[in-house]
DNA sequence: CTGCATCCTCAGGGATACTG
DNA sequence: CAGTATCCCTGAGGATGCAG
């Protein structure tokens, strides 16, 4: 969202756009596609991120407990040493990352028409 | 995105993922939705934004900018005094806002079980 | 390994004033 | 009305260090 998964000055607005701010965060986004596929532990997770796009530690725990909050991921962490912790998508979670993800395969589909587009519009301004 | 219509430090993504943020940002979401709608007037739009969250005139002009750069939006100047500008979304636009709004009708639906987590949430740790 | 706490930077974004 | 330009501040988010 304009934010990761913050939880500060969320207060003057509807509610469900804060959701919706948590699951298309930059880091939300990410998160869920790769949860899509499978589930995945905490360093996991972050390595997979960081092909695409690195993320901070504290960025990753941020957005994961935000999501865990709004009921989208389920939490599973082993009381083992060293500790093991596992992240999956719940059903709440599958819905939504599947949007996502269809919105970004989508984007990535059209990446032509808006490279072109902005061509035009650079053009015309020059 | 964490960021709305800005186009800084921006280059070291895959290009579709600044796309994306384009169209998922705080801003962009809402002028999209609105749009599909019908076209707006830039003031007539803010007015409509400002039903849900006041926008900043800047930042609209930004995110008008940012949407119609990619495509998405098209901007019609008309040369009177005073000045009229409307815009409308474009067929690729349009796309993508249905999707949008489908999420956010989704996510909208689905509030009650995200405060129900919450609740839960919040409750296994006090 | 998985986190939590702290510090610090920088850019997202608001407020204001000015132009055509 | 529809922007553009400036100034300024808050907070997103990275870096580092420590703990269980």
């Amino acid at each position: 969202m304009a934010e990761s998964g913050g939880r500060s000055g969320d207060e003057a607005m509807c509610p469900y756009r804060l959701v919706l701010e948590h699951v298309t965060s930059r880091w939300g986004v990410l998160v869920l596609i790769r949860l899509l596929e499978r589930p995945h532990r905490f360093s996991e997770l972050r390595r997979a991120i960081g092909e695409v796009r690195q993320v901070s530690e504290k960025m990753l725990t941020q957005t994961l407990q935000t999501l865990e909050r709004d009921g989208f991921v389920h939490r599973d962490a082993q009381p083992v040493i060293p500790p093991r912790v596992d992240y999956s998508l719940t059903d709440l979670g599958r819905e939504a990352a599947e949007q996502v993800r269809s919105l970004a395969l989508w984007t990535e589909r059209r990446m032509g028409e808006v490279e072109q587009a902005r061509k035009a519009y650079d053009e015309a301004r020059a």
